[in-house]
DNA sequence: GAGTTTGAAACT
DNA sequence: CAGTTTCAAACTC
């Protein structure tokens, strides 16, 4: 391209902010606060409620570490100067669910900081004995009542062996990702949480401060009440450096203390972004590393908590420790910090490719799946994961070709859809720089990394601040832009023929599609392409949707021109049909190889499902990864908002049921009838519902105001 | 792989 | 708010 904006877009970026996309930034009108509507993600023992926005942004820094294994073009640019200290929790051994932990989160949304004065963490006294690593994402001050409580969090004993060990601010996210369906699985993975952690290594420090940066607040922990006052905390949030080393310290005497000093940002960005994407990272550095730490190729299918432990090794900055990546937990904004500050060099993260946003996924195969050795941990998307289409196996492995390849990025392979999971999600765009919509990966709040074949892309970590400001920007427009497009409950999952409004939460499109000549029969409608029956927000022409059509009444209740329609329906459900029940058949494969209990009931398979991206936000969870991924897969492109807030839902195994209409309540409240993309709460809504029906593991959703919120958060 | 179609997103 | 343009995914060949 020889085009002045061409040139200009290969205009060094970012630090000068002098490249046009920087000016074109500025001249954004301001935005406008968000409104931090709390929103509760129940997951696993773990409740929390945050702002959506939350969620979203973290999507984007979810694939912060892409961003310095950026796209070839990018390779000039490295460390953000920007990055800051970010609490990283050191997570050890056990994994201890049942206890509850609670403190509050809140948005780091827009401006990424947190307020330390309303920053809450409560933990149990109990429970301090062991590290519960409450990862806290910074929170906008103006936000309220956003707490979440860890009902059940993963306790982590310290080990004296690895007492500066970095890596421990990686592991909170476990906490997020992990969601157990028993405690056995918990204790399955246990060692999966034992790392060895580079000592010299300050986490904190190595963490990006993007999310601070708007407001050039320092990063602000959450503490966890047991060890300390919220004052105590905010003095210590104010001295980020200071905070490392007393973790530092603190780990080797105290553990309690210094998980409560590192809770932190870290873990709020855990929580914003639950992915495994520590996982792909592990199985990138094994790879490299392999060659010295033959040793920790334990496999992650081995559940031998003891193989789990030693999982992955791998050598920091020369260091001869090894540094057992867990699976789980360590996600990629602690792997990009800790490739530029802890000496770990580029070459161990990319291999060629970029990290690939992981998947919490991944932990689930571990457990599950006997054939995705080390891949197993591989980045997976969510979506994959659930992905009908692909047997469970199978995101892993395109992850696992991400890493192993050092080929150029490719182009998006049409006939693999399922490759654009949140973790392996990939778009081709062209002018758009993917600062926009239509931008998939944009869309879906996550960098682009490289097997994107888009061009002049600058929805890389690289830009941050340009990615955030433009989604600012995007948002002022539209608060829901980047909510997910299609809001579904698990109930709404249509079966091919049913009538999606038969049922008061079923899912619909949050805008509706404007379809005139795909007769809503093909991807080009965003309702069919989200398996959701189109709504009365819909304002498409011929509409034959197989999930539904707008007059949806029609196909239960036979009204005349219902019968009319209902031939050519019928036709249309055949052709449909064909690929949906493909794709059914797939996902329940996958569903029963990934998670036996739980996906074989809660997903309902989602025809679309692996093409439609999951946020990319996604958790990962061990055999709760199940169900996040089914209630995931429902979503469309779930905005890292809904995935999440599904995840945090904690499901026994005995009420798998009720997880549906608890995962779809989230859902179902944000139902929107308007075409506005108002939502409103549905009755299913109702927290109390979803609340009774969690047993002691299960958390409750607080404080999920009714959805309608979201749309004013923003 | 190139070209076309389609409809969302963005723009006016 | 409506009409138009731009864009990239979906689709076709």
């Amino acid at each position: 391209m020889d085009t002045p904006e061409r040139n200009q877009m290969n205009a060094p970026l970012n630090p000068n902010q002098d490249s046009p996309v920087f000016n074109f930034i500025n001249t954004l009108s301001p935005i406008k606060p968000a409104k931090h509507v709390p929103f509760t993600h129940t997951f696993n023992s773990l409740t929390f409620s945050s702002p959506p926005s939350l969620f979203t942004e973290s999507r984007f820094l979810k694939r912060h570490i892409s961003l310095h294994t950026p796209k070839p073009h990018d390779s000039s640019q490295h460390v953000n100067p920007n990055y800051s200290n970010q609490g990283i929790r050191v997570a050890d051994d056990a994994i201890h669910l049942p206890q509850p932990l609670k403190y509050n989160c809140r948005s780091p949304a827009y401006d990424s900081t947190f307020s330390a004065d309303n920053t809450l963490l409560e933990l149990p006294r109990e429970a301090a004995p062991d590290v519960t690593y409450v990862q806290e994402e910074a929170c906008k001050t103006d936000s309220v009542h956003n707490e979440f409580i860890l009902q059940g969090t993963c306790r982590i004993q310290p080990k004296s062996e690895f007492p500066d060990c970095g890596w421990d601010g990686l592991i909170p996210d476990t906490t997020d990702l992990l969601i157990f369906n028993s405690p056995n699985e918990a204790r399955a993975f246990n060692g999966l949480f034992q790392k060895p952690l580079d000592s010299s290594a300050d986490l904190m420090s190595l963490l990006p401060q993007s999310s601070i940066i708007n407001n050039g607040h320092n990063v602000q922990f959450l503490h966890s009440i047991a060890s300390r006052s919220e004052h105590e905390i905010q003095d210590q949030h104010s001295d980020p450096s200071a905070v490392t080393e007393t973790d530092h310290a603190a780990m080797n005497s105290n553990p309690n203390e210094k998980t409560d000093e590192e809770l932190v940002s870290v873990m709020h960005r855990g929580l914003r972004r639950r992915c495994l994407d520590f996982e792909m990272a592990s199985v990138r550095w094994k790879n490299s590393d392999d060659n010295s730490n033959t040793g920790s190729s334990s496999t992650l299918h081995g559940r031998n908590v003891t193989d789990e432990n030693q999982l992955v090794h791998t050598k920091h900055n020369s260091d001869s420790r090894k540094c057992i990546l867990p699976g789980i937990g360590l996600h990629l904004n602690a792997l990009a910090t800790l490739k530029d500050h802890n000496g770990i060099k580029n070459e161990k993260l990319s291999y060629g490719r970029k990290l690939s946003l992981i998947c919490s996924t991944s932990s689930l195969k571990i457990s599950t799946s006997q054939e995705h050795h080390h891949l197993a941990l591989g980045a997976v998307s969510s979506e994959r994961e659930i992905d009908p289409s692909n047997n469970s196996v199978q995101p892993a492995e395109d992850c696992r070709e991400d890493l192993n390849q050092n080929s150029p990025k490719r182009k998006r392979r049409k006939s693999d859809p399922a490759g654009e999971t949140e973790g392996c999600k990939r778009c081709n765009c062209k002018k758009s720089k993917c600062l926009k919509l239509y931008c998939e990966c944009f869309a879906a709040g996550v960098y682009c990394i490289e097997p994107c074949s888009c061009q002049d892309c600058f929805n890389q970590a690289i830009h941050e601040d340009t990615v955030l400001q433009t989604r600012k920007q995007i948002e002022s427009r539209n608060p829901l832009a980047f909510a997910p497009k299609v809001i579904r409950s698990s109930e709404s999952v249509p079966e091919v023929g049913d009538d999606p409004n038969k049922t008061p939460a079923s899912a619909r499109h949050k805008r509706g599609c404007n379809c005139k000549k795909s007769s809503c029969l093909k991807k080009y409608c965003e309702c069919f392409q989200g398996g959701v029956g189109c709504s009365i927000s819909c304002r498409c022409e011929g509409c034959k949707n197989a999930f539904g059509r707008k007059d949806g009444s029609a196909l239960v209740e036979a009204e005349p021109e219902e019968e009319t329609e209902a031939g050519e329906r019928g036709v249309a459900d055949k052709d449909l049909q064909k690929t949906e029940i493909q794709n059914i058949e797939d996902h329940s494969d996958s569903a029963l190889v990934s998670t036996p209990s739980l996906i074989s009931r809660s997903l309902l398979p989602l025809p679309f499902s692996s093409k439609r991206k999951p946020p990319r936000s996604f958790v990962a969870t061990i055999s709760g990864s199940a169900l996040f991924a089914s209630s995931s897969q429902k979503l469309e492109k779930p905005s890292s908002l809904w995935s999440q807030s599904k995840h945090f839902q904690t499901v026994p195994d005995d009420e798998i049921p009720d997880v549906l209409s608890i995962d779809s309540s989230p859902v179902a409240c944000i139902k929107t009838s308007s075409p506005n993309g108002k939502r409103i709460s549905s009755p299913n809504c109702d927290l109390g519902q979803s609340s009774s029906r969690r047993g002691g593991r299960k958390l409750i959703l607080q404080s999920i105001p009714s959805f309608p919120s979201l749309t004013n958060q923003q």
